[in-house]
DNA sequence: CGCATTTCCTGGAGGC
DNA sequence: TGCCTCCAGGAAATGC
């Protein structure tokens, strides 16, 4: 399941294999996946040259020349890779564009297409939508800006999962950042010291960190541009590993329902804290 | 307002 | 071997 670092990890492979090249003929098996500019991907893209490819949130977008912004989605089972234009074409791959010059294609791939392409042209207020109206970057938030983002009384597994607050963060990364910090899911945001909310933020930018080192998590359909796993599931502390003893303190890791999602944590690590500040007390204002 | 539930979708897992 | 049901989950819409 792509979260941000196997977003980054993407961006960061197309980066290196696309800028600077020039696209060419393109294949689009489903139109469906396709949001924005109705205009066909096959008039659109041939000719354009890939300035950079970049994340944002959880989205790789591939920025093009003549400006025009190409906005992926993975989803849950989404696949984005560069593969030589004779390679077998897998089962639902939705979109495939050659790539001038390399004897090469970029292909996606989504099965339960929870994911999709938004082409965004120059002028577009769509783009805002799409790459402004997302939380804060984690990797980049700085300590003020997530304690402005924590003022809310919300669980805290709910609030790093709302793109709308922090971009970027799914259940696996929510669930391991937690542990890392000794922090229940089920806290309230607004009731976190600051302490222990800088310890959060710390937590949050050491795991993605690692796990970008790790080129992502692969449980099931995750892989790379190059079509390789990641390695950072080797690691995972509590996601996916309910009855295992924790790594930290061999207790049995428990599962619950948070944010209408699957959520593992350690009931020893991560101990429920109700009250720790007194909330309204000197609340600043926004 | 916040949280749960439902919807989308497919393939893998488990039951028989 | 094969059929059936259940289930995972990101994001958005809906319900309480």
């Amino acid at each position: 399941m792509p979260e941000l670092p196997e977003a980054e990890t993407i961006a960061r492979q197309l980066q290196r294999d696309l800028a600077g090249r020039t696209l060419g003929a393109v294949h689009l098996a489903r139109t469906d996946i396709v949001h924005g500019d109705p205009t066909p991907l096959g008039e659109l893209l041939p000719g354009r040259k890939v300035v950079r490819v970049y994340r944002r949130a959880k989205q790789v977008v591939i920025e093009l020349a003549p400006p025009m912004q190409l906005i992926f989605r993975l989803g849950m089972t989404g696949r984005l890779t560069v593969v030589p234009v004779e390679a077998e074409i897998e089962t639902h791959t939705h979109f495939r564009v050659v790539v001038a010059g390399t004897g090469g294609e970029l292909r996606f791939r989504d099965p339960r297409r929870f994911g999709g392409i938004w082409v965004i042209r120059e002028g577009s207020d769509y783009v805002g939508r799409r790459l402004a109206e997302v939380g804060i970057e984690p990797l980049e938030a700085t300590t003020r800006q997530f304690r402005g983002v924590l003022s809310r009384r919300r669980q805290i597994k709910a609030l790093l999962m709302d793109q709308s607050a922090v971009a970027g963060l799914g259940n696996i990364y929510c669930d391991e950042s937690l542990h890392a910090a000794g922090i229940h899911p089920l806290t309230q945001a607004d009731t976190l010291t600051a302490e222990r909310a800088l310890r959060l933020l710390r937590s949050i930018k050491s795991t993605l960190r690692r796990a970008i080192r790790c080129k992502g998590s692969t449980l099931m359909d995750y892989r790379d541009a190059e079509g390789r796993e990641g390695s950072f599931q080797r690691l995972h502390r509590v996601y996916q590993r309910e009855g295992m003893p924790c790594k930290t303190c061999k207790t049995s890791i428990r599962r619950i329902t948070a944010a209408g999602r699957s959520t593992f944590f350690c009931p020893k690590c991560q101990r429920h804290v109700t009250r720790e500040r007194s909330r309204g007390s000197s609340s600043r204002s926004g």
